[in-house]
DNA sequence: CCACTGAACATGTCTGAACAGGTGCAGACC
DNA sequence: GGTCTGCACCTGTTCAGACATGTTCAGTGG
């Protein structure tokens, strides 16, 4: 279906600023002409280039402010950062590095089923995470659509050596998804990676993200040390 | 400050429509008169009564559908179960019972200071939930803030057997909050409450919630058997 | 140089109107 | 009895306009 589907105005015109701000024209931190003057170059009434700006609001791409104008909040950071739902370090200043152990294109037609997926490639990405002295704390294995630049990074890795970046040269944004949470026994693969012993429990997390049309962005599972991490949401209000 | 501090139309016509709904009048399912009905009734334009309606959607509320009306979608489970946020027992068909191993007001100023409040009472309500054949699976200790029907749990007992209706009955209803996860150890107390033995490993959340002013609904220490137990949650998105 | 004021900008709120598209139902017709 | 149609309802979108409130800054007076 082309991308010239028909949309309403308003929709249109965020996704026109939608598309600019992550070009980075407005960057972030910028702010957006006013309303009338976006009213004009769009060729509609300022009512509808508010519903526009309240829906970027909603997605977390600017903030306005009465009497100010409309900033650039977007940034490069993953969306579940950006919504409040992050896990930290639950240590200070500690410094931590992260390696690829695997990256590479798989086919698996069972994630691609569990998943609604017509196509069962995926770049797999596989990182551990340690503390600058050598503990791992963390094992993250990514599965995301191979596709434009995804495909290529074993070859030619990713974009500013960042998932999230390289999935934005993809296409790929991520609007909404959703994650579990649970605790995992090690199992001796991981316990290596991990520097652990078979049995060890880790807090585990599967991670499915999509973009706002539904189509998959991400599927992580990651293994998180339970001493080292804690996971930290806010839920509810008007955001 | 009086509650009948100056607002804006359509938020006042929001909250006298979340009062009605609270109320039970329309119930839950029950379709609200049209746009066009409440703009009479109210006095004000439809654009006024369809801004009060997106705002009672965005609290999950309510749920419109062109053509067809609005309906009331809002019932008294718990906030985070209604923004697609719940922790679900990991097995299918099995029924749990819970029962209270504490309830009295307590005093604790460490945690009426961490939660920036005044006054340092609470309603302490500790529950452990079963499987229906005896096996304990989690704990959770609640303290709510001890007012109104809250002070009165521990003589009246709670409003229907439920933590969440006696919230309600006292005029907290929660909109926002957070939540944090990890993994904790029982000591031997939790132990013996779970029928575990000291040391094991279980899922630990601990949530506030507040109402739509700020005011606390709820702190909540949960523990979690991690293999009765897994954490669903799901993010971004238009809601 | 500092403080104040007023003007010019911004966004926020509200209005009445018009039109588009969705839904449901009563009535007509076969 | 089933199907189709048209009408009357609903919500969704857009408009132009008016007014309220917030913010910034240039200009003026002390």
């Amino acid at each position: 279906m082309s991308e010239q589907v028909q949309t309403v105005k308003h929709r249109h015109i965020a996704e026109t600023l939608a598309r600019e701000i992550r070009g980075g024209s407005p960057a972030n931190g910028a702010k957006l002409p006013g309303e009338h003057a976006l009213a004009v170059r769009f060729g509609v009434s300022r009512n509808t280039v508010r519903q526009a700006l309240a829906e970027l609001a909603q997605r977390g791409m600017i903030a306005t402010e009465s009497g100010k104008g409309s900033f650039v909040t977007f940034d490069d950071r993953p969306l579940d950062q950006r919504l409040g739902w992050a896990r930290a370090l639950a240590g200070q200043g500690v410094t931590t590095g992260t390696r690829t152990v695997r990256m590479e294109l798989i086919r698996d037609p069972g994630l691609a089923a569990r998943l609604g997926l017509d196509d069962d490639e995926f770049l797999a990405l596989d990182r551990v995470r340690a503390i600058v002295d050598g503990q791992p704390i963390s094992l993250e294995c990514a599965r995301v659509p191979a596709v434009g630049p995804l495909r290529a990074a074993p070859r030619d890795g990713l974009v500013g050596d960042s998932l999230t970046a390289t999935l934005h040269a993809a296409g790929r944004y991520a609007d909404h998804g959703e994650e579990r949470i649970d605790v995992l026994a090690l199992n001796e693969e991981q316990a290596e990676l991990l520097g652990r012993a078979p049995g060890d429990t880790f807090l585990h997390t599967q991670r499915i993200s999509r973009t706002l049309r539904g189509e998959l962005v991400e599927h992580t599972d990651s293994l998180l040390d339970p001493a080292r991490f804690q996971i930290r949401l806010q839920f509810g209000g008007q955001q």
